[in-house]
DNA sequence: GCTTGATCCTGTAGTAACCACAGACCTTAT
DNA sequence: ATAAGGTCTGTGGTTACTACAGGATCAAGC
């Protein structure tokens, strides 16, 4: 007896393949309650559809864009209640923008110190460092 | 029988409360090889003298500045080597001060998208949202 | 019908940099 | 003498994956 795969569906490693994304990473999306637990074949093996490929891209995006699992799976249960407003989505975007925004501002303050301890330094070979003595100093 | 603690030494608690460090964090640092094995007591207590503390305060401070414990444990062995030049030092701090640019860099171009995305949005009750659009467009 | 190589399955362990807890032991003060 | 608080060790949890190991299944060729 033969079984065909349902029209259109896709196994694990083809989806891995179309979208970029690594084998591992899409079963531990599934995990996470991410990616819904897909059909299977007979013998077990995950089928993904259309709307899947389309969730996963979704997921991968969000992730580029630097929200964290929790944001998305915050953002994917808005997204999933059959009527999501926009305003929701767009408050945890500005939230997750105030963030990322917040650590632009850290990391430049940082630059800044590492520039500063650094700029006293000859490089040179002598063993007085004033990197160590600004990183020692409280 | 009765012994005294050597003269200037603190324990654990003590060093955590004045470092500002967590209690758990020093034993961490122990454990991969950015402090040294202490001196103990008798009972197994561990025991920091000043020039522990201010191996600390340069462990705490360049995490502050976002050094990893790979890099920190380099500039600790460079450090340590009796004879270091300033030289490796700043080529060090170089390296580190490059990544943190480059990520200020990744960090801004997300900013950027983040607000092109959610400027579409009306942040209304209607259920067509150009975040969600963008997120799932390829 | 059978073999071979690719793919798939599951569960587990590893990564970075800690934090927190349990259960035992020690110290200090009353 | 006892109670409170500090310290010890080992282990498990966190985040977002990635990488196996060992076994089952699939597709193709002979």
């Amino acid at each position: 007896m033969t079984f065909t795969v349902a029209r259109g569906s896709i196994k694990r490693g083809e989806l891995a393949r179309r979208s970029g994304c690594n084998l591992e990473t899409i079963r531990y999306y599934e995990d996470v309650g991410l990616m819904p637990p897909p059909a299977r074949t007979q013998a077990g093996h995950r089928l993904y559809r259309e709307d899947d490929q389309r969730r996963l891209r979704f997921i991968l995006r969000a992730r580029e864009l630097g929200f964290s699992i929790a944001e998305i799976r915050s953002l994917l249960s808005i997204i999933d209640s059959a009527e999501y407003t926009c305003g929701e989505v767009y408050a945890l975007t500005q939230a997750h923008l105030r963030s990322v925004s917040a650590k632009i501002a850290d990391l430049k303050k940082l630059e800044q110190t590492l520039k500063t301890i650094s700029k006293g330094c000859a490089a040179g070979s002598a063993p007085e460092c004033p990197i160590v003595d600004a990183l020692i100093a409280d």
